[in-house]
DNA sequence: TATTCTCGTGTGACCGGTCACGCAACGCGC
DNA sequence: GCGCGTTGCGTGACCGGTCACACGAGAATA
């Protein structure tokens, strides 16, 4: 009895025939208006579409999909650390998927371990996506990514443009190192990122190429976990061992925690050391003091990354391809200064 | 020829029936196999296995959600702002979805107006989803969910439990007002979070109770929208019109901010004025000063979530629901001190 | 007026699973 | 020896769409 207050949980859903039937036309004719194709005189067209509306008719996807082989999925692999970059590649990879008609599913790696790695790939597959997009992935997912030779198509984004233009990523880490040695620093150390992630082993390289380019020799990376607290920890380790002016940290927080370390110690940056950071979280800029850093377009490499497998998909998408988002650029804040001694 | 490389790339995927041809059994039997259901006998299941590993044989999950009207799938939505919390949440929400067997799909709201909101989980229900999770949504968006009914189980989380039990997250607030008070503190400013969001409003609520059982009188809060960017803005304001000695901050990224318009005047943090946070992200430990502020568990709060709605599906979790993620603790760190005058 | 060509719409089969049965073979009690 | 309940497996229909094709009515053509 009370049950009747909700009028329309008759059972299951309306399906396309029980449209038909209330609109007095064919199943087929139904499913033509809501696919809107081929010619229908608009006064049928409009009697289903009424029907659809007093019914509240929702096409089923499963049956859609089961019908068409097409699953309009797209599947998203993201690391176990929800990083403010990986959060907004998401965010814009999202919007671009369901702009072009696609769903998303999305699911974490637990670890990096390879039996969790295709565990988790596994998963995606099972649900028959149509493309896979890996967000900032560890390097150990590649290998196992070109292993699998997955029927679908595959981006990879290494938090800069995909896998295959990541080699800005190392110029960005350049261009940071380049200006500490430009302000005149020699003795620069390098706070790297975990050893499995791509863009850590890029930007790492970068330190150690601009380094090598003004013949200045480069200091063994400290290999972190991107966190505030790796960054404190080494740094008061650093500061104790080692005798440099400046630093380059492999992502803001660990530059944030860096300079918590230098001033635990009694020391200031960017007076005694100079630090730069990458990613310019949107944090940095208030940072005390203000963090050098290089910046990312996480949006438009999400998007970017989405487009690509759009076009990967058959799918064509008037891009403004124009923009390059793979594009970084050095952010100069009062972190880092010309070294005093 | 060079196709041939690949040995199953032959037209479509395998299905049950293949499956069951190679082992020679009926298509059921299959089905019961892959389902480890009912009685087999052990060699019977070892065939059908074998023939599945031989073909690779993945079951098709829009056949069996047409069969069984059970998606498996879980609708996320999300705000268009991916905060360090609500990425967190999401996180363990999916962990604990595929844990149950359950697959996700996440839309993020592009603005908060009705329709868009409306639009969103239009587009989640289309996809047939079991149930809803609201993660950390605008106010608006609480009274358009009821308004739908929306036939399946939907789970709000406004950063702190369920919007059932948010009256924790008041309680989180005036605990860091009532700190602040305790150190002496009189004039007391609070900057909120944007006008509609659900915690927002709690925590102000939580500042302005406090205040009045203290018998001081609050001032009207300022609204913000969670960033740095903001916190730094109004304190700029704030700095040059009110005479306070300490400010509750909605989020640990205004807090931020504001101690950096601080010192932007010359002031310093604790010594001229003291400041809360709320939220405890993991940099908040390494500011400077180290931010004084309030702790919750983002992932202990998404996994109830998951939880709670699992069992409104009538699922059961052994869920040892003997921790409440739903307890906020107040850290104490060097950002507050007594008033100096 | 008969023929052909659209246009608009309907019919049957099918996508790949599951469900409700049906049925043979076997063990058991009497 | 018969009846009966289990165990182990197979058959047909169905879930809700789509696809390929058929078909009737009117317009265009002969």
């Amino acid at each position: 009895m009370s049950d009747t207050d909700i009028p329309e949980t008759t059972g299951r859903a309306p399906s396309i025939r029980d449209v038909a039937r209330l609109a007095g036309v064919s199943y087929q004719t139904v499913s033509r208006v809501i696919n809107n194709s081929s010619a229908l005189r608009p006064e049928t067209a409009a009697k289903v579409r009424s029907a659809i509306a007093e019914l509240k008719f929702v096409p089923n996807q499963a049956a859609r999909a089961l019908a068409t082989s097409r699953s309009k999925l797209i599947g998203v692999l993201g690391p176990r650390t929800p990083t403010h970059g990986v959060a907004s590649m998401v965010q814009a990879i999202e919007s671009a998927a369901r702009a072009a008609g696609y769903r998303l599913t999305i699911t974490n790696l637990a670890t990096s371990a390879p039996d969790d790695v295709r565990s988790s790939i596994d998963h995606l597959m099972q649900q028959s996506i149509e493309g896979l997009i890996a967000v900032a992935p560890q390097t150990r997912v590649v290998p196992i990514l070109d292993e699998l030779k997955l029927p679908v198509p595959v981006q990879i984004v290494a938090s800069t443009g995909t896998a295959t233009s990541h080699n800005d990523q190392t110029a960005g880490a350049r261009a940071a190192v380049r200006h500490l040695i430009e302000l005149g620093h020699t003795r620069i150390l390098h706070i790297a990122g975990p050893r499995d992630w791509v863009e850590a082993d890029h930007r790492m390289r970068g330190y150690l190429a601009e380094m090598d380019a003004n013949d200045l020799s480069p200091r063994p990376p400290v290999l972190g976990d991107w966190t505030a607290q790796f960054g404190f920890e080494a740094g008061l380790e650093l500061l104790r061992t080692e005798d440099a002016t400046a630093v380059f940290a492999g992502n803001d927080h660990m530059a944030l925690g860096f300079m918590h370390a230098v001033r635990a110690i009694g020391r200031s940056v960017p007076e005694d050391i100079s630090v730069v950071g990458f990613d310019d979280v949107p944090e940095s800029a208030h940072l005390w003091p203000p963090l050098t850093t290089v910046r990312q377009d996480f949006v438009g490499i999400g998007t970017r990354a989405m487009t690509d497998l759009l076009a990967a998909l058959g799918e064509a998408t008037e891009e403004d391809s124009s923009s390059d988002p793979a594009q970084l650029r050095l952010i100069v804040r009062s972190s880092t200064a010309p070294p005093s001694r």
